[in-house]
DNA sequence: TTCTCTACTGTGAACGCTCACAGAGCATGA
DNA sequence: TCATGCTCTGTGAGCGTTCACAGTAGAGAA
């Protein structure tokens, strides 16, 4: 009765009914257990359960789905250019966080990339076919068309951050952006800097916008004007953290800080400060954002903003399952912390 | 009779029993159309088409399954730490290319990250329970107890390098590690470089062990004794690179070339170089292994060994669909080549 | 006692598809 | 003429679940 290993070919896999049978019971019952178990006598919960562990029975997931509607899978739907998937260890982490949590509900991640214009085609068809309960949707720029459409067609989702044109009607976690930026230009004030310059992230999205405003305000709070010739755009990249760095020094040669808005973009900055024969933190301090696992892989190690990575992604789970159970969307905005290092 | 989009719920999507209606035909033509199209008239096929293009008919994959047997999906399974996912981009890009590959069949992917010996029994349970018709394996430490229940439990498989203790039934595909290395040493000796270290990958694997092999061969071809001082050990990590750099520049001073068995390690030796005031490549010669985006990432950007990471994620794919198909396991070995940049 | 309510259990039907089979229509060859 | 083979089509069964429903048993109330 054992299902051990040792054959070379895959054996037919027992089925509820081997299980009711085993147990004594019927299938009714086996599926109660199955199913939380309510309405289910302790005694046949347990034969129940002793006999799964025998036949070393699984559910069908798909005879399941079939009868259910639900799939009890979702979707991790990244529409990001490829190098910035390949570059940035955020969506990692952030990957890695969501299987996990999303692991603990025994519910699997179908992986989505949405490159080509086709690619998006096939994804959006996908999903919108029900093959999927939810979406995990992460992309920096999110003024998204598979979006629109998936929110149109009434697809649980999800976004990482605060999603842009999508009315209110779409759930979003996000950290605090502007006061996590507040924080980092305090805390530059508060180690004596007083030309501190900031590369920002994406202005066409909110977390970029945030983070300039919080930065803007501690500065006007402490009696220091906003010099526009302090502040260049980038767009999160290592590269543009480099072409930000070369502006601001060309810029501001007095400069003795910056923020930079994601830690990506403050591993260019500190190239260029390097070249440039810059010491940081001595001559110029510098603080990140994100507090991914580039801030720590960088000499000197990158004082930054920590989001909170794991909750983030419990939260986007728990907030899409939420709404999977039929709940409202929900935005949900978590707080940063300042992590300090050696860059500042 | 549009499937249109503007309402909020999520309506029942069409069957094949509509497409039939649709069309004129019954239920099993429409099958056959959908599979392969064989047996079919063309009117017939034509009038099918276009009752799924009007309907918006898209197959339900649970029934599907249900009576196949197959899931027509499969995992990608990676057992690293977190910790090498975070850094490592090429799993990166051997995912991005393995899920493009596959999305090319309409195949999805399911994301499975071995991490706690929990998940690891639940993943294998997932697996074995046929929930996925076959895994794609990444790890760089392959002696693997789940590739080794997977491989018991007759699942196809697929290895991304040469998995070791798995016996000769299991697929791989894999770059040719020692010509790779082979032909690195070769281009440092035709740059005039004499002392020529090497940092290697982890010797418990094949790949680490067959570019030392490379490595050695070419120096003993040259006439030149290897000195077991100028071999330090790595895990590809960048942190072990930058320690054994470091070891390198105490052991032998006189090192006019490295060559270092991954591009992320060699990340690592270019920051203890520089902060060792050594030069790149004027005093020191710098060889990576990869051709990851970690290569172009760096300056100087290194001169590197390119795995063809394309080739190997689709011949992943292929060799896994074969196996899938009934076909035998399979090795595949994939040329490599060497890309000249700044570190050379 | 009898009726009601609750806790529990078993039984068909159905989910949407594929597969095996039977059969129709037509051409070919004996 | 009939048999044989081919292409094409429709039909019923069944994949492994869940769900609605019917039904049983026992406790408590009337």
């Amino acid at each position: 009765m054992t299902m051990s290993s040792s054959a070379g070919g895959r054996r037919k896999p027992p089925t509820i009914h081997d299980v009711a049978r085993e147990a004594g019971v019927s299938r009714g019952t086996v599926s109660r257990v199955l199913n939380g178990g309510h309405y289910v006598s302790p005694a046949a919960a347990e034969a129940v359960n002793d006999a799964i562990r025998r036949t070393g029975y699984v559910v069908n997931r798909h005879a399941r789905s079939l009868i259910t509607g639900r799939s009890d899978s979702v979707g991790f739907l990244l529409t990001e250019p490829q190098e910035r998937f390949f570059e940035d260890p955020n969506f990692n982490v952030l990957l890695s966080g969501c299987t996990q949590a999303l692991a603990s509900h025994d519910i699997p991640v179908l992986l989505m990339l949405a490159g080509t214009k086709d690619e998006r085609r096939r994804i959006t068809r996908y999903i919108t076919a029900g093959h999927v309960d939810g979406v995990l949707l992460v992309s920096s720029h999110s003024g998204d068309p598979v979006a629109q459409e998936l929110r149109e067609a009434g697809v649980p989702l999800v976004a990482c951050g605060k999603p842009i044109g999508l009315g209110s009607k779409v759930s979003y976690v996000a950290a605090d952006d502007r006061d996590g930026a507040r924080d980092m230009v305090r805390h530059l004030l508060d180690v004596g800097r007083r030309r501190i310059g900031m590369i920002t992230g994406p202005l066409d999205t909110p977390g970029g916008v945030e983070r300039l405003a919080g930065y803007k305000e501690v500065l006007t709070e402490a009696g220091i004007a906003v010099d526009e010739a302090l502040v260049v755009p980038g767009d999160y990249s290592k590269a543009s953290g480099e072409a930000g760095a070369e502006r601001l020094l060309a810029q501001a040669p007095d400069l003795d800080a910056v923020f930079v808005a994601s830690d990506l973009m403050a591993q260019g900055v500190l190239a260029v400060l390097q070249r440039a024969g810059r010491r940081v933190p001595d001559d110029i301090a510098v603080g990140g954002f994100d507090d991914s696992p580039a801030a720590t892989a960088v000499t000197p190690q990158l004082t930054t903003i920590r989001q909170p990575w794991d909750r983030i992604s419990t939260e986007m789970v728990r907030v899409l399952l939420a709404q999977i159970g039929g709940e409202d969307p929900a935005a949900v905005i978590l707080p940063t912390e300042l992590v300090r290092r050696d860059s500042t």
